[in-house]
DNA sequence: AGTCTCAAAATTGTATACAATATTTTTGGT
DNA sequence: ACCAAAAATATTGTATACAATTTTGAGACT
């Protein structure tokens, strides 16, 4: 029996609190309290703030000065920009990535993919919703460029808060075979179909979500709450 | 008399020592101590820390676990990927903010320019790399994209980095014209144009870097300090 | 009821104290 | 003089203490 790993760190405290966002337990605007994180990881506020600023800078959260760390709620325009970014970034790394595949890096892509069927088949969806994220990120690890793969993986992360905000409702959320598709073109190190796959599949996500413009805002609580029955 | 400002924050302290080492005040490898910091800004460890994670989530100084920060010294190969990266963002951003020009707009880069060429003309090195980055920055800035935008700047700020480790001897660091050609082509709304301009900008800076692969290690120090005198 | 004010409680911000880990210096031996 | 081991020093890592700020809640008043 391996000895028990007693310590942890801040960076640790930061992955975990980031996953838990990326898989919706813990929603947009959810108010992150020192003194309650602390408890939970056993911990004084010092790590946990060092925690909460590592994933500040992501803009994973928002830290409000003297007032606390919150789940970011990106605007609409950020919203945008990130899956203009994305857009930008990643069909072009997935280009890279399918010039350097190899057996090895197809297998691990396709136990990615079998798990998140796995936990959409268990109704996990918050799980599924990490998973697809996490199929992302590996592809952009295999492209061999760790300055783009850093960009990229921010991205992602806060996409799962774009998705919890501003997802039309009823919409999947990943087509199924969309990553499958996706690793085919890879093993098969087809470069450009990989590009042109990664690039229908962010518009695709896109497409499940409610960019518009919010409809003109109600400058009167009492015209919208106005008359109570009928 | 306007109240003179008694606070400092950890971001100012970062921006400060960031600022610091794009100009070459501070060379990569240079280690950031604490005590030290913590006695030059009048602050306790805690924001000096603060600004060191920071930093150090940019990528602009490196953290060794019980050992302190320095300032990082990027691989040839992050290097080369830092480059790339700025190849790919740039230069699309460039034609962006050329749509997006106002005569404002163009007046400020005119002002950056000039204070460039007279910190040149000064001989002042430092003042004119970090110049030249904010000019980068500036642009980015003006296509309206912050995220890229955001990404951009770590890039240009790891750029004075690589600029001090991989520098060739006698290389200019960045011909008079160039940025002022850009802001030609910018105030005349010319986005192809400024596309290209970025992209060649881009490649003459690399090209001012050596980033050939070190010569083969020296397997044994005797090898080369062998014979003594002749 | 509503809300205004002010005290009490809770929370974040910063500094300091102590523990753990490196680094340097000293010491003793050959 | 050189090297190794060990003590001394210095530095970083974490927790705690205190200060500053915000949030909450009670009571008085309209």
């Amino acid at each position: 029996m391996p000895a028990l790993k007693t310590t942890i760190t801040a960076r640790e405290i930061g992955k975990a609190i980031a996953k838990a966002i990326h898989e919706h337990k813990v929603l947009p605007g959810t108010k992150l309290g020192e003194d309650e994180l602390s408890e939970i990881y056993g911990v004084s506020r010092t790590l946990v703030r060092s925690a909460l600023q590592g994933l500040s800078h992501e803009q994973l959260v928002d830290i409000q000065p003297n007032r606390g760390a919150f789940v970011s709620k990106p605007s609409l325009r950020e919203a945008r920009e990130i899956f203009e970014a994305r857009a930008l970034l990643e069909p072009r790394t997935a280009r890279s990535a399918a010039l350097r595949m190899t057996k090895e890096s197809a297998r691990r892509l396709q136990i990615h993919i079998d798990d998140e069927h796995e936990a959409l088949a268990q109704n996990d969806i918050g799980k599924a919703l990490w998973l697809s994220g996490v199929f992302h990120i590996e592809i952009s690890k295999l492209a061999d460029q760790a300055t783009i793969g850093r960009f990229i993986e921010s991205l992602i992360a806060r996409s799962s808060l774009i998705i919890a905000l501003y997802r039309k409702r009823d919409s999947a959320l990943c087509e199924k075979h969309a990553h499958h598709a996706l690793l085919e073109a890879l093993s098969q190190k087809d470069g450009v179909r990989a590009e042109e796959l990664m690039q229908s599949h962010l518009v695709d996500l896109v497409s499940a979500l409610d960019l518009r413009e919010k409809v003109s805002n109600p400058t009167k609580l009492k015209d919208v709450l106005g008359g109570l029955g009928a």
